[in-house]
DNA sequence: TTGAAAGCGCTAACAG
DNA sequence: CTGTTAGCGCTTTCAA
C-alpha cells in the first residue's frame, strides 16, 4: 500500500489535519511547516488517495460517459471532445460502451452509479423512453443527452437539430434535381437519431412535393450484404439519390453500389449524415450533414458540470448546435 | 446522499455486516434474513458505494488508459476492445488522451494513480526512455503498453512487431516492381513506432539492395500541407511508391497528391499501415499493413488483469499479435 | 496556525 | 448464521 497521509504527518511531525490543510488550502500552514511536509511528502512518494478523499467529501470529480460504440467515429470524437474539457475542468472520465443494447446501458449507468460518478454524459437508443434516463431521474444524477433530442424539456440535450439538418440534407440533393430520393438507415429501434433523421427526409420531400420512397433499414456497419441493394439493378426502379443516416453506412453503401457495377455519383448520389473528417480526403469527397461532434463532446461535459456545480435553482439548458451541409463529389446534378 | 448499508441494515433490523454478507457472499446468510434485506434495498434503492469498497480493499477493480488521441480510428478501436474485456472481466474503465504531448502522458497517470486504479494501459510517445514509465515502476503498479515495443523485456506490451510488419509492407511494394519507394510519416519524436517502421523499411530496401530515400516527416494529419509534396511535381525525381507510418497519413497524401494532379495508382503507388476499417469500403482500397486494433486492446486488458490479480511470482508475458498485409488498389505494379 | 476527533461506506476478523 | 468492532484515507468541525 502506497504511503497514506497518516505517514506523511507522522515523517513531519505533524497531525494529519494539517497534511490535509495543505493540500486543500495551502495559505493557511504556516510556511515552515508546508517545507516540512512538502518534503516529507517527497521522500515518501506520497500521492493523495482520490476513494478517501470522495468517501468523504460525496463527490467524485469523475464524470460517466455511455456510448453506443466507438467503432463509429462521431462517438470517438465526441469522447474526445470530452475527455479534453474534463481535464481542462479537472474532472476524470469513466467510459462505457454499450454496442447499442438497451439492457447494457442500464447495466452501464448502474456500475456509474456505483463509482459515485457526479454526473453521466450519453447517448441511448431512444432517449425519450428509456428505464436508463429514468434511474437517473429518480437517483437524481445530473446527466446529458449528445446526439439525442429528447422530447422531455427536463431532460439535458446537446445535439445539431438531426431533423432539420436531414431536412437540409435531402434539400440539397433535391436542388441538384432529383426527386427519386430514397434514405438508407440504420435500424430505427437503435436509435431514434434515425428516425428524426427520417421525418427530415419526408419534410424536404413534402415540402418540394415529392413523393418519399420507403425507407431501407440495415444493420450497421453492412459491408458484405449487397441483398439490399439488389433492387437498384433496375434503372427504373432505383432512386437517383441515396440519403444515408450516418456517414458508415454511406461509405457501406457506395461500396457495396460498386461492387453492383454501379458509379458514384454518375449513376447514384449518395449523401451521408455525420461529416466525419476522413469523407473529405475520400475522393469523391463525401457529401454530408456535418455535426460538430467533438463540439458536442465539448459543450456536453461543460453543461453537465454547470449542472453538477450549479446551484440547485439555474440549471443549465440543453444546446443545439449548428449543423452545416457539406458538399462533395458523391452527389451530383440530376439530369434525366 | 443516497442510502447506505447502515440505512439498509437499519431498514432490514440486522447489522451492517450481514448486509455486506449479502452483497459479497449471499450463500452465507439465511434465507429469511437475505428476503428482508433484500426487500430493504429495493425500497431504499440502495446501491453499494464503490469508494467505501475500494478504500477499504485497497483495490478499485479499475483501470486507468492512455491513448494519444481518439482522432486515429486505431485508438478507438483499441479503447473499443479494452472496454470490452474490461466488462467481461468486471472491471471499469478511466480514460485519458495526451494528444501526443510527453508532459500529458505523466499528468495522465498521476491523475489516474491517485483514483487509485488497479492498472494502466497506455501507448506512449517513447516506451524506452520514459519517465512516466519510470514512474509507474517504481510505484509498482502493473501496466501494459499497447503499439509501443519497449527494448526493455520487463515492460508489458502488446503490439504488432512493427519493424517486420513495416518490412513486409514495403517488400510487398517491391514485389510489384518499384523501386523508388520513399516513406512518409508523422514526427518520429512522438512515435517510436514510426521508427520501428522507418527501420523495417530499411530493411526492406536493404534486403533487396535498393537504395533507400530520406524519410518525410510531417505534422500528423496534415491536409492542406501540400509542400512537402511539391517535390513530387518532377516525375524524375518522385519515388513510384509511397509507403505511410499509419493510414490517416496515407489518406491524406492520396488527397494532397490528387490536388497535385497526380493519380493514385497510376502515377503513385500508396501503402498505408493499420489498416483502419474504413480502408476496405474506399476506392481505391487502401493497400496497409493491418495491426488487429480491437485484439490489441482486448489482450492488452485480459494481460494487465492477470499481472493484478496473479500471483506475484508468474507474471504474464508480452505478446506480438500477427499482421497482415492488405493488397488494395491504391497500389499498382510498376512498369518503368 | 495547529491538533484531536469524528465519520464518510464498507468489509473482515473475531465472537458468539 | 449473525453482531460487534476496528479501520481503510481523508476532511472538517471544534478547541486550543
Amino acid at each position: 500500500m502506497p504511503p497514506s497521509i497518516k505517514q506523511v504527518a507522522l515523517h513531519a511531525g505533524v497531525s494529519t489535519a494539517t497534511v490535509s490543510r495543505l493540500l486543500n488550502k495551502p495559505e493557511s500552514v504556516s510556511v515552515d511547516t508546508a517545507g516540512k511536509i512538502n518534503k516529507a511528502i517527497a521522500d515518501l512518494g506520497f500521492r493523495p488517495n482520490f476513494n478517501g478523499r470522495n468517501l468523504r467529501a460525496g463527490r467524485s470529480r469523475t464524470v460517466g460517459v455511455v456510448v453506443p460504440t466507438l467503432s463509429n467515429t462521431v462517438f470517438a470524437q465526441c469522447l474526445q471532445g470530452i475527455e479534453l474539457a474534463a481535464r481542462a475542468l479537472d474532472y476524470s472520465v469513466m467510459f462505457t460502451a454499450t454496442e447499442y443494447r438497451q439492457e447494457d446501458e442500464a447495466a452501464a449507468v448502474d456500475l456509474l452509479l456505483n463509482h459515485r460518478v457526479d454526473g453521466v454524459i450519453l447517448t441511448v437508443a431512444d432517449a425519450s423512453a428509456s428505464n436508463t434516463l429514468d434511474v437517473l431521474d429518480s437517483e437524481q444524477i445530473p446527466y446529458v443527452l449528445t446526439y439525442n433530442q429528447p422530447q422531455q424539456a427536463s431532460r439535458l440535450s446537446v445535439s445539431v437539430d438531426n431533423r432539420v439538418a436531414a431536412r437540409d440534407a435531402v434539400a440539397h440533393l433535391i436542388a441538384l434535381g432529383h426527386t427519386r430520393i430514397q434514405m438508407l438507415t440504420g435500424y430505427f429501434s437503435a436509435s431514434d437519431r434515425a428516425i428524426q433523421r427520417y421525418h427530415g427526409y419526408l419534410d424536404a420531400m413534402r415540402d418540394h412535393a415529392l413523393t418519399p420512397m420507403a425507407p431501407i433499414e440495415v444493420p450497421r456497419h453492412t459491408g458484405l450484404a449487397i441483398d439490399y441493394l439488389q433492387a437498384f439493378a433496375d434503372p427504373q426502379q432505383r432512386p437517383s439519390a441515396l440519403f444515408c443516416s450516418n456517414d458508415l453506412l454511406a461509405f457501406a453503401a457506395m461500396h457495396d453500389l460498386r461492387a453492383l457495377g454501379l458509379r458514384v455519383p454518375q449513376d447514384m448520389s449518395v449523401m451521408g449524415f455525420d461529416g466525419i473528417p476522413l469523407g473529405e480526403l475520400m475522393s469523391p469527397v463525401l457529401a454530408s450533414a456535418v455535426q460538430p461532434s467533438e463540439q458536442i463532446g465539448d459543450v456536453a461535459l461543460r453543461t453537465l458540470v454547470a449542472a453538477i456545480e450549479g446551484p440547485a435553482g439555474d440549471r443549465p439548458a440543453s444546446r443545439i448546435l449548428a449543423h452545416t451541409i457539406r458538399d462533395g463529389g458523391s452527389v451530383q446534378f440530376f439530369d434525366s
